[in-house]
RNA sequence: UGGCCUAUGGUGUAACUGGCAACACGUCUGGUUUUGGUCCAGAAGAGUCUAGGUUCGAGCCCUAGUAGGCCAACCA
């Protein structure tokens, strides 16, 4: 085997430099921060690979921390389903944290902080403070209570943290530098008032934390060595050193932070706000709707986890914009599912063919399951005198490019026999409602005969109508007609929304799928990947279609 | 108008830290095939945002531009 040197990421390069530095590998530890206030998406699953592929690769703890300071936006169901995302992606964290495991000591910090001179009680409305704040080109000015005695200070934080103080009162503030370049620096807000309960500890605080006077301190509490975020963070790094500075001693050990671009995927919106709206207005059935690019909406569609790291792995990390294209993830899911998906028959636009030769009532041939998988076996299907074909499969006349059936041609069924189109019977408009054919009994699929190894050109699926199960088929385009949708500044992302995203057709598949189970992955040959959602019954089955076959006879335009 | 970040084929990342720009997706050929899938073989496509500079040598370093992004929530 050949070695092939694997160039690193620039942030496994910012690893290597301090374990060359002297920084012990056991000390290396890993987080991944969601706030629960939404659903994680497509974006979300590169930033878990990345942490949790940090740990693996570095045999590192990697915990998931909740980042749950604003119980306004927050909630339980959030909590869920964000474990339930990350578990299913294939990670085990080390420990489950929550921002608001450390409201005590931050409060103990705070009032250190305020004894020290550090911080203050700004009384002012929020439109004052914002107004004081200045703009990038022009320094703050000091709020007129900047100068409160340690005394007062203690007395007004305590009113507020025990909810005396009306919310939008006062505010605890850093005391930093109002004419800093960096606007976060301009004493940042650490705690504000709010009389809301907290999904874990109800109604035990008045005040919360902000982001930035939480989440280092978390990471420092934790011994996250390195607390990788996106970039719109990095201004917030000067804070994020400066705060973690307040309540560390120099000779802790303090962790790193560092940012990467956020991934952007092409056709969709990958913004937990915007994906919130879309479900809000009832533009998608859910979060979990397989049209979102959500973890959980991936999932439904028929995305396996495989897939979904591989997507996140093969794109890499970088610092600059990006739009990576759907066809990349689509990629992704023939790559994976190519492997394991079980061939199975299904006609998604039926049309009729009666094989006028054929004597028999019925008869089960042998299918094979999958021809990348030796182990995957085989199993019965059945034949008889009437099958469905797909409509397109069919034409009375057609170029000899066109390897399918046509009027005095032979074309062989998957599986089963090959077959001639004799004659073809039409309603009164001219539609084609049933082609007529016959049979060469002596070429059946795998009976080794001389007429079975005929070369035939075209081969094509098929189901027996008599035993065909009817299915509900639900089949997606994107979910929206532009590359990016947010790229328009005078238009709304939601003007862009592909009205034809969904569609729901009534398909017939072969009885084995009769009791397939939820999530259950196949291939319809010829057509593409399909799951079984989550609303299917024995009765009434329903398949998502995760993604078409490559297809390079339409793509002719044919 | 201030500060910071970024700039490599259509897309996303590389380039052993200064040595003739590579990989994947996508596109196009051809072969195999009982899936117009898979697989196999091959091709086209960038001279690295621009202009200077340092150097024997620059995508990598320096300077100045240009373009895009981020920063003025009691959001994260």
């Amino acid at each position: 085997m050949t070695e092939e040197k694997k160039s690193l990421n620039f942030i496994e390069q910012i690893i290597e430099e301090d374990l060359k530095n002297g920084y012990k590998k056991e000390n290396l530890k890993f987080r991944f921060p969601p706030e629960p206030n939404g659903y994680l998406h497509i974006g979300h699953a590169s930033s878990i690979n990345l942490n949790f592929g940090l740990g693996l690769r570095y045999n590192a703890p990697v915990n998931l921390r909740f980042d749950d300071t604003n119980p306004i936006k927050e909630e339980q169901e959030f909590v869920d389903s964000i474990k339930k995302d990350v578990e299913w992606l294939g990670f085990k964290w080390e420990k489950e944290c929550y921002a608001s495991d450390y409201f005590q000591q931050l409060y103990d910090w705070a009032v250190e902080m305020i004894k020290n001179g550090d911080a203050y009680v700004d009384s002012q409305t929020s439109e004052a403070i914002a107004e004081q704040k200045g703009t990038p080109t022009e320094a703050g000015k000091p709020s007129p209570y900047r100068d409160r005695s340690v005394e007062e200070n203690l007395e007004l934080f305590e009113a507020m943290k025990n909810g005396g103080t009306p919310e939008g009162k006062d505010v605890l503030r850093a005391k930093i530098d109002m004419a800093s370049k960096n606007m976060l620096m301009r004493d940042p807000i650490m705690y504000r008032c709010l009389h809301k309960s907290h999904h874990r500890t109800k109604d035990e605080w008045k005040i919360y934390p902000m982001y930035d006077w939480a989440h280092g301190e978390s990471d420092f509490l934790e011994s996250i060595s390195h607390s990788f975020c996106t970039l719109e963070f990095l201004p917030h790094r000067e804070l994020y050193n400066w705060f973690v500075n307040k309540v560390s001693q120099p000779e802790d050990f303090q962790p790193k932070q560092r940012e990467f671009a956020r991934r952007n995927l092409s056709h969709t919106v990958v913004s937990k706000r915007k994906l919130a709206q879309l479900v809000e207005k009832n533009l998608v059935e859910s979060w979990d709707d397989p049209r979102m690019p959500t973890i959980s909406g991936l999932r439904r569609r028929g995305y396996t986890p495989a897939s979904i790291r591989n997507f996140a792995e093969s794109i890499g990390v970088g610092k600059r914009e990006n739009m990576i294209d759907m066809s990349h993830l689509e990629f992704c899911a023939r790559e994976d599912l190519n492997k394991t998906a079980p061939r199975v028959m299904g006609v998604l636009d039926p049309l009729k063919v009666v094989i006028t030769n054929y004597e028999g009532d019925e008869e089960w041939l042998e299918a094979e399951n999958n021809p990348e998988d030796e182990q995957a076996g085989s199993r019965q299907v059945p034949f008889s005198k009437e099958i469905y074909i797909e409509k397109e499969d069919f034409r009375e006349e057609a170029n000899r490019k066109f390897f399918r059936l046509k009027l005095g041609k032979e074309v062989r069924l998957k599986n089963a026999y090959i077959i001639k189109a004799e004659s073809c019977v039409k309603d009164e408009n001219g539609n084609i409602t049933e082609v007529h054919c016959t049979y060469d009994p002596k070429s059946k699929s795998g009976s080794g005969t001389e007429e079975s190894k005929r070369k035939v050109k075209g081969t094509l699926h098929w189901v027996s109508i008599k035993h065909a199960v009817a299915t509900e088929i639900r089949l997606y385009d994107r979910l929206f007609t532009v590359d990016d949708p947010t790229a328009d500044k005078e238009k709304d992302y939601l003007e862009f929304i592909n009205p034809d995203s969904l569609q729901k057709i009534t398909g017939y598949v072969e009885p084995s799928l009769q009791d397939a189970k939820e999530l259950e992955q196949f291939q319809f040959q010829r057509i593409g990947y399909f799951c079984v959602d989550k609303t299917s019954t024995n009765k009434k089955p329903v398949f998502n279609k995760t993604v078409g076959l490559r297809d390079s006879w339409a793509k002719k335009g044919n």
